[in-house]
DNA sequence: ACAAACCGTTGATGATTTTAAACACCCAAG
DNA sequence: CTTGGGTGTTTAAAATCATCAACGGTTTGT
């Protein structure tokens, strides 16, 4: 049995009375678990962070969705950022990726991009090991996307523009910057460039 | 003229009337930049976050604190994540860095870490080009830190051990794990070993 | 100049959140 | 057994948020 209320879904759980509000994060099990964690009672919480502790109950029962300033006051008392606890991944297994058995192939002719862990699920980070052949070039309409992104040229030369500047990279330097600033790499060399890269939130 | 209220700071400008909800992350002025950066007028944000263009208006003066769910919802219409929103840093979006002035040395004698775009605040992530002298190692009590590292080996091998498993990685191999299981890198052979990883949260 | 279409803001009203104060449960100490 | 302190939950009342429907201002096209 549910409604839809406010855009979101609320199930009823019984005829009587109370329902939950479902996102697409689950804000109230993720207080929760936090929380247990940190080894604090709701009470112990609700004071700390100046709430009650009846509303540290209904937020992680999702009967409310807290205003963001609430749910400021109550990672205060943790204490934890609001970026921290939406950017937590509860469930991310303890998973490690060893060797070159999921390096997966993405490039084209001039670029070969191998991407780092390509099947481990959700991510926080690309790792690309990028090889660019003489005169290779991301062309002329700049690339812009979301996160920040950031490189150590390891073989060759690469002439890397982002925004207004422009810089020709030698082997050992780096580089580093928001991704939705226009940007374009090009190989300038006669020689081929190596480039291990890595880009958050990731792109690939 | 100013009150406290619900444990935040509001101010009066008026003495009739609206106050403004000051927090530490402004989510009235980051809404605004965000959905301006996207072209997005009040009311067609409004239009496809199914909100009204009245509320968005109110969020943006901030002159109310958003529902979780109600934020998610607008965020949703440009469309963009609460961790994302939360997570981007408005101030230094548009900063490029360059080249090798930034390279910090932060190492010792058997491990040098030239960390990139060292000055740069509130970086993503933090890029290292690592060089392991032979023999050199993190040591026996395992490293465990908050989030996720991963890398490639450009020269020599590197014996990384994550959890249980372990494992010599030859040059053009790769890592990624979670930093809170328990991990060690060790140089096994009599050539010097080089690497470039990246971590988010930032170590460094 | 005028209307039409857009913009962001505002006030009154209805909906939801938050509080304060119980309530029910469990466990250890007296 | 009873008391006192610890959980997490629930309720009605107070505070805050979200909507609707206006409002004043700017731009566009006729």
């Amino acid at each position: 049995m549910f409604k839809i209320i406010n855009g979101l879904f609320k199930f009823f759980w019984r005829e009587d009375w109370p329902w939950a509000v479902i996102m697409s994060i689950d804000v109230g099990a993720h207080l929760r678990a936090v929380r247990q964690m940190y080894g604090l009672s709701q009470r112990e919480l609700a004071k700390r962070a100046g709430v009650t502790n009846g509303m540290i109950s209904l937020i992680e029962q999702n009967r409310v969705s807290p205003s963001v300033s609430s749910l400021k006051k109550v990672l205060d008392g943790i204490p934890m950022s609001l970026s921290e606890f939406f950017t937590l991944d509860l469930a991310q297994a303890p998973q490690v990726f060893f060797g070159s058995d999921e390096l997966t192939n993405l490039g084209s002719d001039e670029v070969s991009l191998r991407l780092v862990a390509a099947r481990r699920p959700n991510r926080a980070m690309s790792i690309l090991h990028e090889c660019y052949a003489p005169g290779a070039d991301t062309g002329e309409e700049m690339l812009t996307h979301k996160g920040e992104e950031g490189g150590v040229v390891v073989r060759g030369t690469m002439e890397l523009t982002v925004g207004g500047s422009s810089r020709v990279l030698q082997p050992g330097e780096a580089y580093y910057f928001s991704s939705s600033v226009p940007h374009r790499f090009r190989n300038p060399g006669r020689e081929e460039c190596e480039i291990i890269s890595a880009s958050t939130p990731p792109t690939f």
